[in-house]
RNA sequence: GGAGCGAUGGCCGAGCGGCUGAAGGCGGCGGCUUGCUAAGCCGUUGUACCUGGAGACGGGUACCGCGGGUUCGAAUCCCGCUCGCUCCGCCA
């Protein structure tokens, strides 16, 4: 959600962000529906004025004088219960449009219609050339027993998996690896809810947009999140922080949940997009200021970067075009991991500035030394995610043999062991 | 799941139809005091929106968990919901 002062002083900013971003929403409508709301209100408020001065000087009237100023007072009760029923269609409309309004692209993102129109920044590492044919890491996982597909599908349905001996531990440890790195950078390791109410959902900007996204518990009205960013975002729901305690830098940890909706029949093979899986998240609180947000989202990203490098995965870094935005994101990296088998940089982070567009949603402000209540900026990125980060790491380090060697980085969390042997 | 109780400002806590944006205390801020001194005294102290003003600041409206109702008038009465606590039951 975008500050309406905003929106008013800066229709154009607004239109061209629906456009490049390739929004639906109607503007105009918007700014009807807010000038329509505003004199009604004022009307209303003037209304009430003149009820509470009515009202209390009716102790002290007697008699006719008194029975009159009741009339009255009643007269305007009903012009104004006409008005307030008038008000509460206005009223609704205009909180569901402030719902899809954009938040307005970074300068330096680039317009454009696709990936395509990525800005690639910068590579690292080398993409590893094989003197065999290597496995892709669907086979290689099978092999080595690290996920069973043929059970789960039965009884879980597509896009469902079961990592198995080795793939469970090997899993925690890239969780471990990126929750620990993280943590020493400073940030404060959090396993949030993930079964959350619709407020959580509306304030960190998931709903109404990407409602078939999620999954919902229609019992009991509640949803599984997609990432941890909604519960940490939501931590601070309705909270008005102290300056001091910014920049908040969590930590999350779950699982997380997509319906992936809108892929059906995409990738449908491997661990590359599945209904679950798990992952390490950062999330950013910082003050109201694009300086001190674009340090932060840097921070983040070099922390990915530096995850990665100590898996020793090449991996490259990509700016997204506008299109390619959230509804709320103000500039998004790409981190992508290059996959043998798929013979690209692939996404595995991603990481978002916000500014205030889900602060605003979610009502967390921070009380400046003035005293003026500012909202706060909102950014996060991946840290590590599960399966996914699994098939470039099996394979690149596939050996001829069938064998995987385990990353270094990896050996601590893995009782010490070097490689993951194939079954017999 | 059953029974009961509760939700008031940053915190504690009073109010239980008009005099209450809300007593009192704590905390915060400003000032005074400097022989009650890791103290005393005085003042001040919420949020959002509308509106006037360059601004300082002023006017108005709303908010006592949330939403509705009764009433000329609701923190106070009624209904629904949410959350919390206690007891019973069930349970990783």
């Amino acid at each position: 959600m975008l500050d309406i002062n905003f929106i008013r002083e800066n229709p154009d900013k607004i239109r061209t962000a629906i456009k490049n971003k390739q929004v639906n929403l109607d503007l105009d409508r918007l700014l009807e529906v807010d000038q329509a709301r505003r004199s009604l209100t004022q009307e209303i408020e003037a209304l009430r004025q003149k009820r509470n001065s009515l009202s209390s000087s009716i102790p002290k009237l007697k008699g006719d004088e008194r029975e009159n100023a009741i009339q009255e007072s009643k007269t305007v009760g009903q012009a104004l219960k006409a008005d307030e029923e008038k008000i509460q269609s206005i009223e609704a409309e205009f909180k569901n449009l402030m719902l899809f309004v954009p938040g307005v692209p970074a300068p330096e993102v680039p317009v454009g219609t696709g990936e395509k129109d990525n800005i690639e920044l910068r590579k690292w590492g080398e993409a590893r050339k094989f003197d065999f044919t290597p496995k892709d890491h669907l086979e290689l996982a099978l092999s080595l027993g690290l996920v069973n597909f043929d059970g789960p599908r039965q009884y879980a349905g597509s896009r469902s998996y079961a990592l198995t001996g080795d793939g469970v531990l090997l899993e925690l440890a890239v969780l471990q690896l990126a929750l620990n790195h993280v943590i020493r950078k400073g940030f404060t390791a959090v396993s949030p809810p993930i079964l959350v109410k619709e407020t959580a959902m509306q304030g960190t900007g998931f709903f109404p947009l990407h409602f078939e996204e999620s999954y919902a518990i229609e019992k009991d009205e509640l949803f599984l999140t997609g990432t941890s960013e909604v519960g940490l975002v939501s931590l601070h729901m309705d909270q008005i922080l102290s300056e001091e305690e910014l920049p908040i830098r969590y930590a999350g940890i779950s699982d997380c949940f997509r319906r992936e909706a809108g892929a059906a029949g995409r990738d449908t093979k491997g661990l590359y997009r599945v209904h679950h899986f798990q992952k390490v998240e950062q999330v950013v609180i910082c003050h109201a200021d694009p300086e001190a947000s674009l340090k932060e989202h840097m921070l983040l990203l070099q922390n990915s970067e530096e995850i990665l490098q100590a898996l020793e995965l090449p991996h490259r870094i990509a700016l997204a075009c506008s299109v390619e935005l959230g509804l709320g994101q103000i500039r998004k990296h790409e981190v992508e991991t290059w996959m043998p088998s798929r013979q690209t940089y692939s996404e595995t982070h991603s990481c978002s500035t916000l500014h205030d567009f889900q602060a605003r949603r979610s009502k967390i402000r921070y009380k400046t030394e003035s005293g003026k209540n500012l909202h706060c900026y909102t950014l996060n990125n991946t840290a590590i995610a599960s399966p996914r980060i699994l098939i470039p790491i099996l394979e690149t380090y596939q050996n001829k043999d069938g064998s995987v060697t385990i990353p270094k980085a990896l050996r601590q969390y893995m009782n010490g062991r070097e490689i993951i042997e194939p079954k017999k």
